[in-house]
DNA sequence: ACCTGAACACCGTTCAAGT
DNA sequence: ACCTGAACACCGTTCAAGT
């Protein structure tokens, strides 16, 4: 009987390590991902991770950027430079909703490096519009801001919703705290934009304001 | 000689608790807040926090939003819907930047209360600016998310900031980084930004976004 | 060079005991 | 009703010791 040829083919390399945390990160959320989990499902002691990585912050850092890095490679073989920009905000939407832990990386400051990508992508698309340079740095903080803000907030409400099967029945009850925790009288616009929570579609808002960003771009130039 | 008389006018409070706690996290951030350095400024014990307050989540949620609702109100004297929007996305900056740790906040759920303090204030300008009912919900939705998201981007560099003297050096450091640690070629605007860095005004590039959103909200009026 | 795992310092939270 | 502070469970990180 010959031992099992891949037994010890798995050595520790920060690759593997930084896999595994997204893995831990993905499946439980962040409080799941300790050095001991974490070394556990490595099969090695706390200690191991601490030569391939200087601290967790650095792991989240790592973690982050390799997810956001996946996202924007190829986003942008669109037909026109608004549809890529429009394919780039989703991409960014739809990892932060894969990967809701990365929308609570966007305040910690290293995260500047992933937000590079992004703002590279967008920029890019820009000059394919036609945005004059001096306005292109103004044009792409906006949209690189709301893109990751919107997503981020997003991305922390799908952190509740996790359990949850029935989303229309979620955002009701979201709703209905609006209502009940605020007065109508002092919050009329909350109270109204409560009764088309239900029905709204997050992707749809969320594209609804790339695309008010987009108009006032171009109407800018004009 | 008489007994000081303030001595013992201090009971404790869920207010006093939470007035503490924003001291303490506008002094030393974050990872200062602990029950026990609370309970030591408190002059009392971890255990008694508990009583006024369900827990560290709580505490940081109740915090957060008596910042946020401080701030929202009375912004909006101004002499039109407007500059109202304006002096309101100003508010938060500004707030952002002088309590850094609340933009750590964004991404936890329950932030939510805060934000709809916000929500109702940009939503009842939006009304008098004209938005249809229909378009309000998005367009709300987007100046709430661009105003958070950037102020809260902000906020992580102003934590950076903190023990820095000298604003521009600061921002060369972080281009020349930018530069550095990303290739010419592959990260073209990226370089080109990086030139911008260091003489931008956060505050006006804030603004130009508000208004690029505001000019796409009137466009699609038209 | 790379891994092991016990040990350290510290934290959020609980709770029996006090007033 | 409200406070005290020791105790518990758990965590990030270090480091002497192994291979």
């Amino acid at each position: 009987m010959t031992k099992r040829a891949e037994r010890r083919t798995d050595a520790l390399s920060k690759e593997r390590i930084v896999e595994t945390a997204i893995a831990i990160l993905d499946a439980d959320g962040e409080n799941a991902l300790t050095f001991r989990a974490l070394a556990a499902r490595l099969s090695t002691g706390p200690g191991a991770i601490y030569w391939h990585v200087a601290d967790k912050s650095e792991l989240l850092v790592t973690a982050t950027e390799a997810v956001i890095t996946h996202a924007m490679t190829g986003v942008t073989d669109g037909e026109g430079p608004q549809e890529n920009i429009r394919a780039i905000a989703l991409g960014v939407f739809d990892t932060l909703d894969a990967h809701p832990w990365v929308g609570t990386q966007l305040s910690r400051e290293p995260w500047q490096a992933a937000m590079l990508h992004v703002f590279e992508a967008i920029g890019g698309q820009l000059q394919a519009v036609g945005v004059p340079e001096h306005a292109q740095f103004n044009s792409g903080s906006a949209l690189v801001s709301y893109i990751l803000g919107l997503a981020a907030q997003y991305a922390a409400s799908a952190r509740l919703l996790l359990r949850e099967t029935d989303r229309s029945a979620f955002l009701e009850t979201v709703a209905a705290q609006w209502t009940s925790q605020h007065d109508a009288a002092e919050f009329p616009f909350v109270h109204q934009v409560a009764a088309q929570l239900p029905e709204h579609d997050d992707r749809e808002q969320f594209l609804a304001g790339v695309d008010l960003i987009l108009t006032g771009i171009r109407a800018q130039q004009a």
